[in-house]
DNA sequence: CACCTGTTTGCACCCGGTAGCAAGCAATTT
DNA sequence: AAATTGCTTGCTACCGGGTGCAAACAGGTG
């Protein structure tokens, strides 16, 4: 068993109260220039550091947030956890990365999160519901929760979103400039009220221009190989006349799948004899090989705000955020 | 504010002692069936839940586990990740995502990691060199380390690493028997030990097969971006005829940008042109427009194997897992 | 030198649990 | 009936810090 200095052995060694100590350690306390400097000097030869845990006890704040993921099967997790932790290790937080799956569902995350104390909940693109709160009551005395990247489809809890509704103005207004007159979409779930959004103003705006009729592929999930059987469910059931112009897929994965299966098993030509979007900018999408036309969430800015919400400077408002066409050779 | 409900506070809704109030949350501890009860729904009226906090204090356990990143560019960190929360998690810990970058590096994030008392650290792909612990005086009293997916290049703390001679033995043994002799090796960071084995044991299994001269590409960083550079300075510093007629780059990252490059620029066909091996496996690699031969490593065993150390069934000493050549269109 | 004012310092008590001992109590044994 | 045994329960002490108040101390003034 490990020991750590406290900061009575401090005190002891340094001739002072364990108060003192505790006061060298504290930014603005009342001591003097001469007692901190012989506190931290001693403090630094017996190698103490406050303990925050017994900090985070007195103080009723730990400075912890948990991030709950549900979904690490989409590559755009990564960037995003990567600013999420940089931007809040700067706001002197630390994330508690919560991964919600079979064995470790929303409930028991949010017992977990709640008995450990964190300052704040981040949701970031799971699937929650509103019953989840109210069947279990556990709405009361919660930490604050906040929705990254997903609608909030909670009561009281805001969201940070990417606008799908500029997004996706944005795209159709794209494609139609390009001559594109035969939409499709794929959508990756049905059941995630994001998806149907996106799907939503797809159908909108092209009706907006004169098309209503578009097509719905869908994929069972959000991988590169489901994108890829929805395409070729759609490919064998349609002839090559009727097949739709452009596809928008709901995200770059679907869309990276299908582009392999079109161009490996059906010898089709992207954009020629189908355009392909997708969304969120992924890496891959971007590389010579796929060339992919998508759209990119601000990340960035989405971060800032919900961290701002975590800390307190910003309102905790759903705030929607435009983000930007990212034009490129597969439209 | 927000305020939970106490011990203390249920013990007097149930006309206990707070002390038979945390028994009937401990299991094991002694107390009837009947007290037990009457604890249990008055600490459900109230909404009660043990504070984990205090718990850890008292206990001198956390049961969180700090896990070091830095670099998130690397896509093959999320499948690590989601695999690693999920076994821990099993476990009963919990993941500290810890982002070392610029403004937080390694010492900050040790000693933070230390203040809050975690179980223990996995530096899960970290450069972290022996210097950073025997500078700082940081030896004495950390929380036990870890090091996953890479090389520990410290005394005492012990690592869980696919096996890169086998690895590189199986790779080459392949190539060999697909009658490749012209052998190229992309490296992604020169410093990383882990990178320098790679190439070691390449070259010296080629060297076993008797071909003595192995090519050496340097990318910046591991990025499709700095893959596609390596590989254009080779194709414009190297004639037709002069060029390897195998390349192995160190990711797949890197491997993926390289052919990209290859098939865009320069209108190369792979394998026919030039063969590419990859490492990582990483799901895109595996589509049809890149058919990456490559290796995987075995993701589900390391994580239980540092799992294990972290919980105390396995002993603490660096292991070796063998992965699995994953053949594809791209040799 | 006494007096006043403002800063340091020490203290009792608190945060919400855990550990281990000792008293309380019922059932069993002699 | 008294003694023994074993389970419950309550209590003190403790984990390592934080808060607010009061005592101690400095420095400046009359």
């Amino acid at each position: 068993m490990r020991k750590r200095a406290t900061a009575k052995q401090v005190a002891e060694a340094a001739g002072v109260s364990k108060w003192t100590v505790i006061r060298a350690f504290t930014p603005g306390a009342s001591i003097t220039e001469e007692s901190k400097r012989k506190v931290l000097e001693t403090a630094a030869s017996l190698n103490y550091t406050p303990n925050l845990l017994a900090r985070s006890l007195a103080t009723n704040a730990t400075h912890q947030v948990a991030v709950f993921v549900d979904d690490f099967a989409n590559p755009q997790k990564l960037p995003f956890l990567e600013t999420l932790t940089e931007r809040l290790q700067a706001a002197g937080l630390v994330v508690m990365l919560i991964n919600i799956n079979n064995h470790f569902d929303h409930v028991h995350a949010l017992l977990h999160a709640d008995q450990r104390q964190v300052d704040a909940i981040v949701l970031f693109g799971t699937a929650f519901r509103d019953e989840t709160l109210t069947d279990h009551q556990l709405g009361r005395g919660m930490p604050p929760m906040f929705v990254l990247a997903r609608d909030s489809q909670i009561d009281g809890v805001p969201a940070v979103v990417c606008d799908a509704e500029l997004a996706l103005k944005d795209i159709v207004d794209h494609l139609h400039e390009r001559g594109y007159r035969r939409p499709g979409f794929m959508t990756g779930a049905t059941v995630l009220s994001t998806a149907l959004r996106r799907r939503q103003h797809f159908v909108e705006f092209w009706g907006k221009k004169g098309v209503h009729d578009v097509a719905v592929l869908s994929a069972e999930k959000y991988s590169a190989q489901a994108g890829a059987e929805a395409v070729r469910r759609y490919l064998n059931t349609t002839n090559a006349t009727d097949r739709v112009d452009v596809l928008m897929c709901e995200n770059d994965i679907l869309a990276i799948g299908a582009i392999d299966e079109m161009r490996g098993k059906y010898g089709l030509r992207v954009p020629e004899d189908m355009a392909i979007v997708g969304f969120d900018n992924y890496e891959l999408g971007g590389s010579s090989a796929y060339g992919l036309t998508t759209y990119e969430q601000p990340r960035h800015e989405m971060v800032e705000v919900i961290v701002g919400m975590i800390t307190g400077r910003v309102d905790a408002e759903t705030v929607t955020l435009p983000g930007k066409l990212v034009m490129r050779s597969s439209t």
